[in-house]
DNA sequence: GTCTATAGTAGGATAGAC
DNA sequence: GTCTATCCTACTATAGAC
């Protein structure tokens, strides 16, 4: 049945989650999945193949799922709050730090590596349409590398996913820090007409000398 | 001898670099120490224990070598760029990952999980310090909860590291996007008296409504 | 496609000689 | 303190019955 490829994935992704990618191994693969624990090669050849299919297919999961909250977003802030509702609710389903296990198995595995990137630009292109879209009349997009800066957000994102797991509380306070300083950013937009020209005059400036 | 139980810090930390921190094995680990294997279990009771010292250990070696560098930043983008020659010149020391890979291990883990908080706890100090210092002037500090922002730049830094080992070129550039932003707060800075004072009111009322 | 059985390997941990 | 030897467990992967 192509119903046993799916419940392999989602084992996988259930064993990643409990024990870690460390301990997902085709065994505890199986366990939660339900099934024999040979299928894990009958039908992905190996564990690591396995493990970059169930990464890939569930971040494509995530994302849809999300998708439409992405393209909502209207200016940082809220992009800002829905990463918080995100993590919020991605976490209580599990569904969170497993992309962060994956990237840290992916440092020493060349094939997990390749569809841990893959699902990281998933993420990371979604961030990069609200960009893209919400600084459009922002001084800002002159000078910011659009992609790139969508790249630093999932990043940062995932490393406080990870904080998260050591210290709890110290990953609330950061998200709270962020707030502040997507606070900031709000405020200098609101400086008014002559600040704000001053503003993007030394933008534009900037912005000609890196050319 | 004590030359041994370092023999097997320094090798716990080179399987750790070698192999992540799913690889790093008792007997990856004594290989790399030039130790026999049962000495891991005689000096430190098992391998959690072993790689929650190295781990510690080798923090405290690695922030003490920079805590000069640290004490002599003057504004954020110096921080910025202090960031980024730590991260050039401890990963072609192969130093950098390695705590990204304990922050990984340390999801399933309690035991590295409490070590892996203390270790993060180091870098974050460090520049918690640099906050309160470069942000004393400046209207950030006022709306800016400093621990926790220092948590969140932690905290995305070992994002970034993991998100190099997927994605080198990616990695860099999102750096460079950092840089971008740090150049646009220096340039709010710079705005001249009139805005800043105006940036000034705004966040001292916005600062009064969170109290 | 799915199962059992099993070969072969690697790892955690300990006992006991030196 | 350090070594060899070893037990036991868990893992990857395959062969072969059904």
């Amino acid at each position: 049945m192509a119903d046993t490829k799916q419940r392999l994935l989602d084992g996988a992704l259930l064993a990643v989650r409990r024990h870690g990618i460390a301990g997902a191994s085709a065994r505890t693969i199986a366990a939660a999945a339900g099934v024999n624990q040979a299928l894990v090669f009958y039908h992905y050849g190996s564990v690591d193949e396995l493990l970059a299919a169930a990464c890939l297919s569930a971040t494509r999961d995530r994302v849809s799922v999300w998708s439409n909250e992405f393209r909502s977003v209207a200016n940082l802030r809220e992009l800002l709050d829905l990463g918080r509702r995100l993590h919020a609710k991605e976490r209580r389903h599990g569904n969170v730090s497993v992309l962060a296990q994956f990237l840290a198995g992916a440092q020493t595995d060349p094939r997990l590596a390749e569809a841990t990137r893959a699902a990281l630009a998933l993420w990371t292109t979604e961030i990069e349409d609200v960009l893209r879209r919400t600084l459009a009349n922002s001084p800002l997009a002159q000078i910011a590398n659009i992609p790139a800066l969508a790249g630093a957000i999932s990043a940062a994102f995932v490393g406080i996913e990870l904080y998260e797991g050591v210290d709890a509380a110290g990953a609330q306070r950061a998200f709270d820090a962020l707030d502040e300083m997507a606070g900031l950013l709000e405020l200098v937009d609101e400086l008014g007409p002559i600040a704000t020209r001053a503003l993007r005059g030394k933008v534009t400036k900037v912005a000609k000398t890196r050319r």
